[in-house]
DNA sequence: AGAGTAACCGAACGATCGGTCGGGGCAAGA
DNA sequence: TCTTGCCCCGACCGATCGTTCGGTTACTCT
């Protein structure tokens, strides 16, 4: 919507306004038109840097992919008891959901209409299991909660971190911080999911 | 995508329709032609029941939110403790939410490209903002834990319950099923919330 | 049997979609 | 000064968009 200026172009730099104008109305719902009044180039320019519309879906969507899963490989995530390196997962996801907030925010909204959407939804579910399987030895471990089924608590988890892309907004203003964030969906999530 | 086959149409019973395929492919992703094959009937058919795509959207919206708003004007979400309260709109949101599952998918999902999709997000802004007051008094009350801001608290606790859309499948497989489900969230959500 | 109407259809509308094409301007290297 | 190559442009493509239109069924009521 707003008019961006810029000496030139790298394939990168136009993928964060349109990743932006895609957050904005949506993926359908963005035309290489309003794309080209967003970047203050014309249409047929933004062909120069990118091959298609669903190139630049393709880059923003492995980024966030990328970020995710390169969490899962850390040492916190690795190393020491199931259930805190839920808890040390859980905390990073949501800070790398954050620090790479719009592209994150568009993996979460892929619906599956392409092939490339497809792709995005599939490797989600992979990451999403292997949290899942964190959870289920934290389980076999005693350390959750037994009153709340271990796969109903994974999605309700999920959910809780996810929903961050709905409201948090990077700008410091009033509002809460990424570590504060961070914090509070861990110590929201855990003091009641831990056990007593 | 798959056909759909009956004697005739209301103007509800495409809806139903309707609403199937924009959770399927997205509102904008959906095409009026996309509409006509999962109905069975032809394109322009479907403007004898309907003025236009955008009033089904906004007769889905409005179904979703009648729905919510009126768990608000329930027994158990004006009398009594402002934490009591807030469990019990927490448990009947879960429930609405499940009960009328397609049409609030639609809503949670609308990003505000038009007059209806704007018009949408503000009443949910106002359901929200009516669940935050609560949250709000039960804080006031001593009833809630201190290490949390009580705006994250409520982003979260939306957060979570709003997930539901994304996993909860009706037809009872080996699944969990509605009351089980509305039972986690409220587990979840309190044992994390409430102050021991 | 005839009239009226709800439900439906194919064809076509102007607008917009994602994408292509040939070429222009301009800075850097020769 | 001339050439090269990057960055960009307006004009245009066939396809598809949401919607309209004139007309045809098939059923109901008298």
């Amino acid at each position: 919507m707003t008019m961006a200026k810029r000496d030139t172009y790298t394939p990168d730099s136009l993928l964060a306004v349109a990743v932006a104008v895609f957050n904005e109305r949506g993926y359908d719902g963005t035309s290489m038109e309003h794309l080209s009044k967003a970047a203050g180039i014309s249409k047929s320019s933004i062909y120069h840097h990118v091959r298609s519309k669903e190139e630049l879906l393709r880059r923003a969507i492995s980024r966030a992919l990328d970020g995710l899963f390169d969490v899962l490989e850390e040492p916190g995530a690795v190393t020491g008891r199931a259930i805190d390196r839920l808890e040390y997962v859980t905390r990073r996801e949501a800070e790398v959901l954050m620090d790479e907030l719009p592209y994150v925010t568009l993996l979460l909204r892929v619906r599956g209409n392409t092939d490339t959407e497809r792709w995005a939804m599939e490797r989600r579910r992979e990451f999403d299991q292997k949290v899942a399987d964190l959870l289920e030895r934290a389980g076999a471990d005693g350390d959750l909660r037994a009153d709340v089924d271990i796969r109903l608590a994974t999605r309700l988890l999920f959910g809780m971190i996810n929903s961050i892309v709905e409201w948090y907004r990077p700008g410091r203003g009033g509002a809460a911080s990424r570590d504060e964030v961070a914090e509070a969906v861990v110590r929201t999530a855990f003091a009641g999911l831990r056990k007593p």
